[in-house]
Formats: structure tokens, sequence, C-alpha cells
DNA sequence: TATGAATGAGCATTCATTCAT
DNA sequence: AATGAATGAATGCTCATTCAT
């Protein structure tokens, strides 16, 4: 199971008063960044709704910017961590493609703030090259996963970045039509959407 | 064969001086908002590279946001006409969805502002849902397509929502792979994609 | 008989709605910045009291500093355009050096927001190099009325930086002995500083 | 001689870690501000840059203000002790003159900071008043001395306050021309503006 | 239509000072 | 005495929009 709503908390040997304004400043940025647009929330709302004042917002981030690269950092590392959850080795390949798949989606799901920022922030240039390329770390046990998938011929020879970028794409237009309400996202969508992704990238033998 | 390159050129019968202002502010400001972002983007900025004076443009728009929406409504409106370019009745179901899906991701590639701009500003709130549902009317062609398909047991019976979405998130995926240079998108990766898409919704036998 | 108080009238033939506004704006930054000085004079203080909004300030001024360096150069041409008035070529190279020595002095006793204004900046790093070189420029023509004074024998053999900042310097210093009120500076003392400059610099002959 | 290079120590009897402390903040402090400027030097860099905490530095001085009045304070001292640093009774006047003049001009040239920092802060408003006149006290010596001059008709009747600002705004001169590196201050042009002064105060008898 | 100077509310950020530890 | 996190008022500057010409 994936892990529930993020809470923004931070190493628990590190927790002091100190972190828990760090939190609450992140916390606060994320909700009101993902409602109403970066440009659109001031610092002085983040300082108002968090109780945090404006300078001692500045003592823990050096600016708007390091907020926006700290939690993109920080959801991309609660994702890495929902995507690999539960990872049962006896499961068959095919369990385990479903079993990731699944994870990912319901970690966007249930964290709707987490999915919409990272999801409007992958591009910006607001996130420094730096924060993309850890946040990229968190992709490779998957990337793994998917070579030995092609390794041992259960998928399709696709490349590489293709493959992940495809696959990825598809648990977010599900994501998205979730959030968007077009319809309602029950067992039977998510397991007609598993399955047109494991039939674009399995051999034939093994759908 | 699809469309070239954008030239944001409106209907030749409103051809005027006027027009030609137009035209100009929204081609600059298709290219600075892509390349700087809309808030880092100042009226003053598209008044002093487009040469139409700040009052002028304020003649034509309402407002920047109106701006990013007539953008927005120009740009779908090619997007739908590129889309179904060369339909050739003659083809046989496959063939068509492998053109239109070729028509689509040509499009983007070839209109890299019309692709990053649309990309950027689907979900956003400075989009009015009146030019979202406009946007919407050019798929309807590309969604009785599909319609058609469900009905002739050629795709699998999906969620006619979930199938879109997922189509499209595939040629998007492709897109966005060319654009950030990872691999470089040939002819082959490009089937290799397609196929993917074709089956992950088509049934069998169509394969 | 040296110009009057400065009014920061610009060209005449400049003269428009504009320059109104500039001047207006270098005059009072003028003012207050003496006063108070620079930090202790905030824009908007200079918008409110020179009646011109912020957003005007900044249309005809890049930054605060710009209008520090835009009022420094306006002095210092001021300044050297009093300093060579009623240049009578008939006077005698004595009477000449009262005459240019006496013109700064009542410059900067007329003229007080300036004298302060220039003392203040000529060290400051506010006050781009550019800026600087363009001040000397009105220092060409006493230069060379030095040099043709060394050239006759009338003065001592100086070095000519040495000469001219050690007359300035005691321009200054009564200047400021004027403005900290310490004494009065009537005529006697006036005449009493000017023969101590032409002392420390003439030959015997000539005293 | 002069005094070498000022190193803000207090008195001696007063020395323990606070006055370490003190004296750390001044040093640091004047230096920061003369290369900087005042508002250009924060707290926290004095803090930083001294490695004595926020806090503490408020325990010793009520604000930065008296930061700024203690460096002012102290420096004046310094500077009244150099300049009449080996005063030989048994030289004559002129003789006596010089060794001053020299002894002042010594000490600003060796202490670039102190100079600076006086130069700067004069007329400054963030020096008090009680400041001011606690730093005149220094001067009072000399100024006897030219009363001397003046009452023996060494020294030209001239108003003692021209006198004493004239000698000092000569000597000032040529700190100036020394730090700007115009031309290079050597013997010769230090006797030379030594002389300028001397004719320009002593009556043709004595020169 | 067309112009572009003028507006002023709004924002990110700084920094002297305080105070709980 | 010493610490440094916390405070929040204050500042330089931006920019969407208006309006007189």
């Amino acid at each position: 199971m994936v892990t529930s709503k993020i809470s923004l908390n931070l190493q628990p040997n590190e927790r002091s008063l100190c972190m828990t304004k760090k939190e609450k400043i992140l916390k606060i940025a994320l909700e009101l960044i993902v409602n109403q647009g970066i440009q659109e929330t001031p610092m002085s709302q983040i300082s108002k709704v968090s109780g945090v004042a404006m300078g001692t917002i500045y003592h823990h981030f050096k600016s708007k910017n390091e907020i926006v690269n700290a939690i993109y950092i920080y959801l991309k590392k609660e994702m890495g961590n929902a995507l690999l959850e539960e990872k049962d080795s006896s499961k068959d390949y095919k369990a385990l493609f479903y079993q990731f798949w699944n994870n990912l989606f319901e970690f966007y799901q249930k964290n709707e703030m987490a999915f919409k920022f990272l999801q409007r922030f992958v591009q910006s240039p607001l996130i420094s090259d730096e924060t993309k390329v850890e946040g990229l770390e968190h992709y490779k046990p998957i990337i793994s996963f998917f070579e030995e998938g092609l390794r041992n011929n259960i998928l399709k020879p696709i490349d590489i970045v293709l493959l992940t970028e495809t696959i990825h794409g598809n648990i977010v237009s599900l994501v998205q039509i979730h959030f968007q309400q077009t319809i309602v996202v029950n067992k039977k969508i998510i397991d007609q959407a598993i399955d047109m992704s494991w039939s674009s990238v399995a051999n034939k033998n093994y759908e």
C-alpha cells in the first residue's frame, strides 16, 4: 500500500523547533502555490498563513525560488518512496508492473498537491538543473526494472527512454482524468488503463 | 502531410493593417511567453518587440489575459486542422490511426512554440472555461474516429475519455522526448511509439 | 558675477512637460538627499514630495542610482560654468586667479545643496567612473590656466595635481567654515583666504 | 616618528576577553564600513566577520550608530596623539610647523581606514554633536600652537578658524592625492605641499 | 486608430534590533 | 556574558492598465 497523505515530515532525528518551522513553511507554500500559482502567492501570504514571520522564512530559505526547489525535491523523494513500496520479489514481472503502476497512480491520486506541483514544475526554469538531477535519482530503480524486462524479452525491444516516458505519461493521463472529474476513475477504469500500458510494452507471449 | 510552421495568419478576408498588428502581437507574445514565462513577459516588452504601442495592444485585446486566450484558441484551431490532414478514407482503420497519430506528432514537432504553449496552459486558470470548451471542439472528429473503432470492435472496449487522453498522452510523451533531446527521435523511434499506442488500444485480431 | 541659485533648468530648447518632470524629480531628490542622506531618502518620498508617481520616476531614470549620477553630472556642469564666468582677459594673472577663486567660492556659497552634494559624493562608489570622468571635464580650463602660470614663472614650480587640489581644497575649507557658521565669512575673511591661496602658489616677485 | 598602524587597542588596564571582543567589533566594523559603506554593512556581517554573535554586539553597543560613534572617537584620539608626537621644543617655530604637518600627513597616509572614515563622517548626521565636540578636543594643542605663532607675528594675522581649517585642508588634499594614486606622493611632493602651506600663513620675514 | 507617458498598488527581499535560552 | 533564531517594518523596483493627445 502507498503512503497516505504527504505530511512534509522531515527526518525524525532532525526534528526540532526549527524543523517545525521549515515544515510549516513548505507545507503552506505547497498548498498556496498549487491553488493560486507561484506569482499569485506572495511571500507575505506564505508568512501570514504559516504564522512564520517574513524574516524567519528568509532565515531558512535564501529566496522564494529556493522554497520551490525545496518542495520539488521533497515531493520527488516521497514519490520515489511510494513508487517502490511493497515490492514483493515473489511476484512475477507482470504483477510487479501492475504494482508499480498502481503505486505511482495512487500516490498521485492521494496527493493532489504533489501531483499538480510536480506536473507544473517539471519543465519550469524555476527548478534548477541541480534540483532536476536530484529528482531524477528516484527513477533509477524503476529504470532497472524495465531494463530487466527488456533483457528477458518480456518487454518489446523499445528504447528505454521512450518506454519510461510513455508509461509515466499513461499514469499521468489517468490522474488528470481523475482530477478533472470528467469520468469517475474506479477500479475498472484503472484496470483498463494499466492493461493499456501493459499491452503497449509487453511481448505477445507475456500478455 | 502536415501544415508547415504556424504563421499566425488570420482569416485572409479580415486582413488589413490592423490584422497585421494583431498578428504581430500574438506572434511575438507567443514566442516571448514560451521562452520567458508569462509573468516574465511584461506587456511593455511585447509592445517593444512587436513594435506596436502599448495603447494599441489594449485596443485589440482587453487585457494580457485575453492575449493568452487568443493564442490558445488560435493554436488549438491550427492543431485541429493539422490533426485531420490528408484523411484518405480509402485507408484502413489502422492506417488512419497511424496517420492521425503522426499528424499530431509532426504538428507539435514542427511547432515547438505551439506545443510548449498548449502544454503549459492546458490546466492553467489563466485559460477561461469558455476558451477551453472552444479548444475541445477540435477534438470532436478524432473522438468520432475512436467511437467508430469501438463500435466495430477494432478497438478494445475502453472508456472513450481514457482512450483519447492516453493516446494523446503518448504523443505528448514522444514530443517531449524530442524537445528534451535525451535521444534523437528518428523514424524508428516514432514507429515504436505509434506501435505502442496501437497495441494498447487495438483488439488482438487487429494488431 | 556668478549664476544665482541653481534651478536645475535643462536646455531651454528641450523644454517640455517631460523635462519639467525630470527637473522636478532631480530638484526634489537633491534637496532630500542632501538634507537626509541617500539611504534615508526613499524613492517613495521623492515621489510624494515631487508629486511625480513612482512609476513615472522609473520611466525617466533606470534606478535611484541613476538619479544620483544625473544630479552629480548636472551640478558639475553648473559648477564648471560658474567657475569661468566673466573671464576678462585684460585682467592680469593674479586678478584672474582672484576672480576664479571667488567664482567657485560664490557658487558653492550660493548653492548650498550643490556644494554639500558634490562634497559628499566625490569619492562615493555610487558615482560611476563614467560620471566622474564626465565631471572632470569641467576642470580642464582651470588646469590650463594654472599651466600657463607655471610656464610663465608666475607660479612656483609645483606639481599641477598638487596645485589644483590644494587650491580647490582651500576654497572648500572656506565654504565649510561658512556653512558651519563657526565664524561669519565676510569680505575680509574671503580676502584673507584668497590671499593665503595666492601666497602658497605664487612666486615671490608676483605676490 | 609617527605611531604605526592603528590597532584599536583599548586601555591596557581594561583588557579582558570582553575588551578583545569590543576591539574585534570596532576593528572589523571600521574595515567593512570604509570598504563597503555604512548602509552596505549589515550588523549581521559585522557579526559574522568578527566572529562575535549579534546579541553580544548589542551587549557592548546600544546600536549600530553607537559603533560608528565609538570608532569616530577612537580614531580622533589616535589622530590627536599622532599629531603632537615627538614635539621637540628646541626646534624653531617653522620646524615645528613642518613637524606637525608631517605628523598628521603620515598618520593619515599610514592609516587609510582612519583617514577615509574620518573624512566621510566629519559632516555626517550619524555622528552626534557630543561625539564631534569630543573629537574637537584633540585639536586644542595645535590651535594653541597657531595662536602662539599669531601672537609672535610669525604668522600673518589670519582668523584662527580659517587658518586651522586651511592648513588641515591642505594636508587632506595631499592625502587624497596619495590615495587616488593620480601621482606618486614622494618626499619632493610632500615638501612642496608643506611649503605651500607655510607660504600661505607665514609672514614674509619668516619664510 | 494609434501612441506612450503616467499611474500606484504590489512584491521580493533586507536588516536593525530583540529575547528566550 | 554570550548566543543566534526570530521579528516585521521598510525599501527599491515592476508592470498591467489608463488616458490625454
